[in-house]
DNA sequence: CAATTATAGTTAGCTTCCTAATTGTCAGCC
DNA sequence: GGCTGACAATTAGGAAGCTAACTATAATTG
């Protein structure tokens, strides 16, 4: 939303009628969603170009990162989102659209249901090697993009951007603010 | 999407199997998304609450700020979008959802359209008193959402995440980066 | 131990975006 | 002046997300 942003003086223009426009928080909320929006549909678009859309892609790489994981950097004891209820929690989508997203990973031969052998309500998702094979083929196109995307910051400046960022990440997650 | 990044020594793990992978890289571009994700699901949430969506509220903060401009602050000559052409390239969406959004928000006469008189093919949308009024009753709301939202930052922080943030624009922008 | 309650996954139907095709109007060219 | 191509808006149909309702299974509890 939003393509064309106001300039600064629209702001101070618009803060004399209603004084709860704070211009400078205005102004820094209108650039990141357009810098967000710009950087995901960059991304979309490449994804778009290996059929897969980046709802899929997200839950090849949350299954990816837990085969990852198992033998690799984590703890250990954990292994990571498996059933359909943690990969929906830990890619920020409901638990119906995760069942969707599966259906159609499953249709394509990338991940595999299996059955909880201790709770039948439960099942237990993971990677094909069918899947591995194709994140194998994209990924590294893919993290050339966001290294690409994000040359422009020398080093300090991506930490920079970063501890901004969760600034504003802490106070927009927990309350949930009056309006 | 994506809830829970990835802990920063995972993707240094990650790095070692992908050497595409640029960690600094990757962490800026996931809390990149994930904030701009939460700030517009908090924003979208208290919108809802005035039955509105995020794309009819642009299309209504496009045509205030041409009617304030023409009034206001802008240089006189140039109006702001008005055609439901303008009006989908300034906010960032299709003709067709332009048409959509202008549909329903005649339907609850916030706007109208009035055909152009001298090229019959184009269409004029303003603002109805209805509309006006809308706006003026959840203006105060949303801007000081937003003021809130922002408050964690300093006056300095915000202009460094300004230009941090265009840095990245001006990359993602122009160019169709190779994949 | 039977009945209620809670939980996992799915299904159904809605919203909002998209692209492609359609219709009506204008503008340049023979 | 009439045809051809360009352009504005709309319509039709599709993808991806949501909430709410449903089904099957597990856990709690009287």
């Amino acid at each position: 939303m939003l393509k064309d942003l106001p300039r600064y003086e629209c702001l101070l223009e618009g803060a004399k009628k209603y004084p709860e426009l704070d211009p400078s928080a205005c102004e820094a909320f209108l650039n990141l969603l357009r810098t967000g929006d710009d950087v995901v549909s960059v991304v979309d678009k490449s994804l778009a170009d290996h059929q897969i859309s980046s709802g899929r892609f997200g839950v090849l790489m949350l299954l990816w990162n837990t085969s990852k994981r198992s033998h690799g950097c984590g703890e250990g004891e954990h292994a990571g989102p498996r059933t359909p209820a943690e990969l929906a929690e830990a890619a920020g989508v409901s638990r119906a659209t995760m069942t969707g997203l599966i259906d159609t990973l499953e249709r394509d031969d990338f991940v595999r249901r299996k059955p909880d052998p201790h709770d039948r309500r439960m099942m237990s998702v993971e990677l094909t090697d069918e899947g591995n094979a194709f994140l194998g083929r994209i990924l590294p196109g893919y993290f050339h993009l966001i290294a690409e995307l994000m040359e422009p910051l020398e080093e300090n400046e991506r930490k920079t951007l970063v501890s901004l960022l969760n600034k504003i990440l802490q106070r927009s997650s927990p309350k949930s603010i009056s309006t």
